[in-house]
DNA sequence: ATCTATTGTGTCATAAATGACAACAAAAAT
DNA sequence: ATTTTTGTTGTCATTTATGACACAATAGAT
């Protein structure tokens, strides 16, 4: 898959996830303890997030790592 | 678990992938374009990779993303 | 229509990942 | 022992992720 494609499937499958938990992005950055314009750059795909950034974010969501990253 | 601890498992799970498969360090650099210098400092967990760095080295060492970063 | 919460977009500064390169150590081959 | 390959560490420049904001657009509630 094409690197800028993955980015956005991550971006949406995030995104998809929270609000299948009924979760803000606001409320989601306060829970992975970063900014809220970071976690949209991410949601948009606009950013390629490190192991650590979705490490956090599987935590606010609480599902696993590959949860995340496998679509 | 631990973050940096977490980086420190990830890079040992690289490293023990890449010696299962019989690549060297440089050859797993030239696979996934991109220097040996930052291919040591992943697999030494100096570093926390992102999620496209991770992406090139599963597909360099032929196996999914998953399995790099389950363990 | 108004108000409020949430999302979307952009900018700037800072921290950190990566690229590129050099030098040395360790190990393996001969 | 010598040579060659691989691993290890470090530095510097560049690119980019992230933090910290501000403000407009949209959606939802009332």
């Amino acid at each position: 898959m094409d690197n800028s494609l993955f980015l956005i499937k991550l971006g949406e499958n995030i995104s998809k996830i929270r609000k299948e938990k009924g979760i803000t992005q606001i409320e989601l950055g306060h829970r992975c303890d970063f900014d809220r314009s970071n976690m949209r750059r991410i949601e948009s795909g606009r950013t390629n997030p490190t192991i650590l950034t979705l490490k956090k974010i599987s935590e606010g969501l609480e599902v696993s790592l590959e949860e995340l990253i496998v679509f």
